[in-house]
DNA sequence: CAGACGCATCGAAACATGTCAATATGTTTC
DNA sequence: GAAACATATTGACATGTTTCGATGCGTCTG
């Protein structure tokens, strides 16, 4: 009284990522999971010069300066912020292409 | 009496993210920021018929089975993955455009 | 050079996460 | 209904993460 397909419980793949891939983009994503670094990036990302001062941190983050010094040095070993010491300041500005990596990769198995 | 740019180290922003909007973004991030979870979400996403059977996952992700059925509940609570259960399997399916929400959400404020 | 300032590092506490063995729940078959 | 099978849930443990106070290190100012 039931259809064959009923006991076909497999489906053909065609390119699923394999542990290393989903490793590496994982770590990359665990970088930008976070609050507070999700708002350190977009603050670099919409700064007209590209670049944000490690001082305009504590003023609109609500966490006390290592706290946001630990979240920077996060997205700076990730990939995704570069750091540039300049006098007595610290800037912070995107990787040229860091994000658009990421994005890609989400896409790429998930045009649904 | 001020030297003005030496001693402004802030800049102007125009639109970073609230407090709120990161919460929500870090939240779907996390839940893709996983090997296990980005791969099932791949197998999903590149199967041909759109639909992965549970039953394929413990032979192909190298995890438990009671493991893996925590990684599918966390995706679907996301809103990632949907579930349906038909006859003794269940099979899972990417939410139509989750994924495109998440990548524009990462795109808006990251265009370098 | 001494003090002030900006930021990083250290150490520790609270909390979240990934994992599995054991067990429960629900579905199909006999 | 009992047995078999596919998933989910529970309980427990190890590990990782976020956070802050205290402290250290470099840079500028007087």
């Amino acid at each position: 009284m039931f259809l064959v397909d009923e006991f076909e419980p497999c489906c053909v793949l065609t390119t699923p990522l394999d542990e290393a891939e989903a490793e590496l983009l994982a770590q990359q994503l665990k970088a930008l999971a976070d609050p507070v670094r999700l708002r350190i990036v977009s603050m670099a990302a919409t700064s007209p010069t590209g670049e944000v001062c490690a001082c305009d941190f504590p003023g609109t983050l609500d966490r006390s300066q290592p706290t946001i010094s630990h979240h920077l040095r996060q997205l700076v070993t990730a990939g995704i912020l570069r750091r540039e010491q300049r006098g007595k300041w610290a800037w912070f500005s995107l990787v040229p292409g860091a994000m658009d990596g990421i994005r890609a990769a989400l896409g790429e198995g998930a045009d649904a």
